[in-house]
RNA sequence: GGGUCUGUAGCUCAGCUGGUUAGAGCACCGCCUUGAUAAGGCGGGGGUCACAGGUUCGAGUCCUGUCAGACCCA
């Protein structure tokens, strides 16, 4: 028994185990930051630009897109940055010159909200500082978060937004924007954050429950026919916006109805006219039924008309408007021109005026024309209002009303509309341009081109003011004379960039008025205006201040790639801006990714996550599984819909990832002793089955490289993680086990495996390189490469194995794979059935039916054998169904191979071995295989 | 409430212009192997293709509606 076991040691030292110190386990965490080290060291970035460079290919520009300076980079962002770099690592590889500058959004209510928190009463120079403190702060962390991640980028050189010679071409795009007429300033309802005190844009805007009281209140008419007899019911869940009432709409393809209206338990009655849709709910919510004669009303008939207010001895106008529905209240909509956009619009058609009696805090001012309520906060006036109106009789119900109704997205404060003195963009003068242009664009996926067209034809004016400190300073002057009179002049501005562009516009909070005019050659007097510019100027002029003005980067750029909320955000503004600025879209492609939701496709929020202990941080999977384990799960996503996400995830990713792994680990443990140089055999000394491995590569390297172009990263991950564990693993590399291990190492069946393990490891490689990062660049290394493979080119499909030609060999495997399942079956059975352990353990009866793809090769009964990896078998050919059976072999187990054989014994000095492996044994003795010196 | 989308095994994904018993990997269960061994091989279970109608000789694939989810808007 030990002398068994010693001679099968002697055996197992004869054979040619694959070997390599390429570890099975990655330890990417320890092993990622040491590499990534070495890659900054030779600044791998700048060296696969400037080779680019100097072969002269074609350049690919992928705009980034500036994530906002805040926070520590979550899992959506990670997402966001690695797509981005699976798309220029890839384009890199396929030839492609791809300089790829990041950016940073940095000003903006977020930073500044943070900041004034901490300390208040700070002067708008100090709050600028610290937040500039505060942004840098968080761009270094998450700068360190994508190089971690393997994001190629020109990271020493980043664009920030805050950056002096940025914020300048911000102001210049500005003040093109003021040369082509774009810009005016208008009292206009605008959303407004009293928690904030600011305006804000609707993408600052978001949606909460809330509960408010609606309120039915009568205005009685108070001209033509109807004057004194009737009244009209307005709903509304503003209570506090009737002071600032000065219309009354009603839809014209209504019909209205009026009637004595009695309540059904006090027995009021009330002459009334309601829209007859809402007749119904009208008496649901009110009590009040009409009960008297009932008398059609044509609203055109009141058109023009006026009715009193309730509060006031004044009246208000009766028009038609589309906005009226039948959706809720009563078909007829309290209008307060200076509470809300619809009714801005209606009060400009039909002359109402305007009122806004609220100051910045959301506080009503003189102007509302009630004592009482002045410096009451218009939510705190709701109760007195309705009480008001209650004694004077103009109450007709109430009820709570629960809806939807926009916050802060900082202060969390509801929103109010209220209208202020704010500068616009026309929207209107660049619309049908900007629409054209975007038909001009390829949206990826196709519909995102609705998405953007649809907000686009629907947007208002764009306005950019924000009463805000951090920001880009809106460079426009008030005259001396007239301090309500604004100067937008576009020479101005530019002047202002000038003197901006070297000290940055913390210059404007710095120096005063005074100085600023005589700078400016403006009359003494003249004050410059506070406010300062929406942040999506700021992103959207990047087109300006980061294509146009660096040398390597154009306009348009080939790619931008964000989110989908980003249709309205970021592409418009870009776009829109870039049409105002210089006719056209800043981008040829749009591609959009979705948002990174719970396993369920939840949404993912921050306090949840939080409270479930569900972290969500990209820093978190990097440390805890690697880079590269996290690239892979982006790779393996469908981004173009939502994306599920987990830890488990990331397990089941990680499994993924062992397998390729462990295959680069075999390949390299194969081709140790091999010198693709030297020892690669002729294309037609290679095998069937060599042949056919690399017939299946080109395949693969066809398709990967197709998807690559389409962006298509989930099917590169499924062929590669196929062919890696089906082709290679269960397939090829078993089978050719025997040869690899129990041939001579020099024999020209083993050379001929070791030649096409060489090859495919060499595709496979750079076809993962692209997606994992580190790992790929180790095995490269590995296998003797001194260069980073970031610098390689993808592989191209050798036309010699595409598998249409004559000699093919995948017909062939693919007949004799189907041998290989019949088979398998019965063996298992066999198995199960305790008849025998190891395939070779075998003896295999199989019935074939004529088969022409196979007639050659069964004439070579070791082929099929190995194929098949069994050792005793017997072929019935021109039988009518495919058929197996298996029973035990009677072959003695050669000691060496382990496969039983009839020769084993028949060779005296090795009478425990096979023919082949005595002949093996003999030609190089132990010694001389083990020892490679 | 409106717009734009999505919905195939426990999970991540394939299923081309409608056509035989809907596929893969992972996970799960059983067996084998111990010369890829914190690996590898084989076999197996598992899907009324969200639901309900309709068009068609025939639908996961086309149409309508319902439900659920995402983003944007109100």
């Amino acid at each position: 028994m030990s002398d068994n076991k010693k001679q099968s040691n002697t055996y197992k030292d004869s054979l040619n185990l694959p070997s390599t110190d390429f570890p099975m386990r990655a330890n990417l965490v320890e092993r990622e930051p040491e590499r990534l080290q070495n890659w900054e060291k030779q600044g791998l970035y700048r060296q696969i630009i400037d080779q680019r460079r100097a072969e002269n290919a074609p350049t690919f520009l992928l705009h980034d897109g500036p994530p906002f300076a805040n926070g520590d980079v979550h899992m959506g962002t990670a997402l966001n940055k690695v797509l981005k770099d699976l798309v220029i690592k890839s384009r890199s590889m396929a030839g492609f010159h791809t300089p790829f500058i990041p950016g940073w959004d940095c000003h903006g209510l977020p930073i500044e909200f943070k900041v004034v928190q901490k300390t208040r009463g700070l002067e708008p120079a100090e709050i600028r500082r610290r937040s500039e403190e505060y942004a840098r702060k968080f761009i270094d962390i998450q700068r360190h978060s994508f190089r971690r991640l393997g994001i190629f980028a020109d990271w020493e050189n980043p664009y920030l937004t805050l950056d002096p010679g940025y914020e300048a071409d911000v102001i210049r795009t500005f003040a093109k924007l003021i040369e082509n007429d774009l810009v005016y300033c208008s009292k206009k309802p605008v959303l407004w954050s009293f928690g904030a005190q600011t305006a804000l844009a609707e993408a600052e805007v978001e949606y909460e429950d809330r509960k408010d009281p609606a309120i039915f209140v009568k205005f009685s008419i108070a001209s033509g026919d109807l004057a004194g007899q009737s009244s009209l019911v307005i709903w509304t869940t503003t209570p506090w916006t009737l002071p600032a009432n000065l219309g009354i709409a009603l839809q014209s393809r209504f019909e209205y109805l009026r009637s004595t209206f009695t309540h059904q338990e006090t027995g009021v009655s009330e002459d009334l006219i309601i829209a007859r849709p809402l007749l119904e709910s009208f008496i649901a919510k009110t009590g009040f039924s009409p009960t008297g004669e009932e008398q059609k009303i044509d609203p055109s008939d009141l058109e023009g008309e006026t009715a009193s207010h309730p509060l006031f001895d004044r009246t208000s106008k009766i028009i038609l408007a589309d906005f009226v529905t039948d959706e809720a209240g009563t078909g007829a909509v309290h209008v307060a021109p200076g509470h809300g956009s619809d009714d801005y619009i209606a009060g400009q058609q039909n002359d109402l005026g305007l009122l806004s009696p609220v100051d910045d805090l959301g506080v009503f001012t003189d102007e509302v024309g009630i004592d009482e309520l002045v410096g009451v906060h218009v939510f705190k006036s709701n109760e007195r209002i309705i009480e008001m109106l209650q004694e004077k009789g103009a109450l007709i119900a109430r009820e709570d009303y629960l809806h939807s109704y926009p916050h802060c997205w900082r202060s969390k404060t509801p929103i109010i509309f209220r209208s202020v003195e704010q500068f616009f963009v026309r929207i209107d003068k660049i619309r049908d341009k900007a629409l054209e242009e975007i038909d001009k664009v390829e949206w990826l996926p196709h519909w995102g081109r609705n998405r953007i067209h649809g907000t686009v034809e629907s947007r208002p004016d764009w306005c950019i003011s924000r009463q805000r400190t951090w920001g880009v300073p809106l460079p426009v002057f008030f005259s001396a004379e007239d301090k309500e009179k604004p100067i937008i002049d576009a020479d101005l501005a530019r002047k202002v960039a000038d003197l901006t562009e070297e000290q940055g516009t913390n210059l404007w909070f710095e120096k005063d008025d005074a100085w600023w005019a005589e700078q400016l050659g403006l009359p003494a007097g003249t004050t410059r205006c506070h406010d300062t510019l929406d942040v999506w100027i700021d992103s959207g002029s990047s087109h300006v201040a980061v294509l146009d003005k660096r040398p390597e980067l154009h306009t348009p750029a080939d790619l931008y790639l964000e989110a989908t909320d980003q249709h309205r955000g970021w592409f418009q503004s870009s776009l829109m801006l870039s049409v105002a600025y210089r006719g056209n879209a800043p981008y040829k492609t749009v591609m959009t990714h979705g948002f990174v939701v719970d396993k369920d496709r939840k949404k993912i929020s921050k306090s949840d996550a939080q409270k479930k202990g569900k972290p969500m941080d990209a820093a978190h999977f990097y440390n805890k599984y690697g880079a590269d384990i996290l690239r892979l799960w982006v790779s393996s996503v469908d981004w173009q819909n939502e994306v599920p996400f987990d830890e488990n995830l990331f397990k089941q990713t990680a499994d993924t990832y062992r397998r390729i792994r462990n295959t680069l680990r075999i390949l390299l443990g194969n081709i140790n002793d091999f010198d693709a140089e030297t020892q690669s055999v002729d294309n037609d000394e290679l095998t069937l089955i060599d042949q056919w491995i690399l017939e299946r590569l080109q395949t693969v390297i066809q398709e990967c490289c197709e998807a690559y172009e389409k962006y298509e990263f989930r099917k590169v991950f499924n062929t590669l993680n196929q062919f890696c564990a089906v082709d290679l693993s269960s397939l090829y590399i078993d089978i050719t086990k025997d040869r690899m291990y129990c041939e001579s190492s020099d024999s020209t069946k083993r050379r001929a495996t070791q030649t096409a393990m060489a090859r495919v490891f060499e595709s496979l490689t750079r076809l993962l390189a692209p997606i994992l990062v580190y790992t790929a660049d180790e095995a490269w290394e590995f296998l003797g490469h001194k260069s980073p493979i970031h610098l390689e080119r993808f592989p191209t499909p050798d036309p010699a194995f595409t598998g249409d030609s004559e000699g093919a060999a995948t017909p062939v495997v693919e007949e004799l794979l189907k041998l290989r399942a019949a088979i398998q079956q019965e063996i298992e059975n066999a198995r199960q059935n305790k008849l025998i352990g190891s395939n070779l353990e075998a003896r295999v009866s199989l019935d074939i039916p004529e088969n022409t793809i196979l007639q050659s090769v069964l004439e070579d009964q070791n082929t099929v054998k190995e194929f098949l990896i069994v050792s005793d078998l017997t072929i019935n050919r021109g039988q009518s169904e495919l058929a197996a059976s298996v029973s035990k072999t009677d072959n003695g187990k050669c000691a060496r191979c382990w496969r039983h054989e009839p020769s084993v014994g028949k060779t005296e000095s090795h009478s425990d071995l096979c023919e082949r492996c005595a002949d093996v044994v003999e030609a190089s003795p132990p010694q001389e295989v083990d020892d490679p010196a």
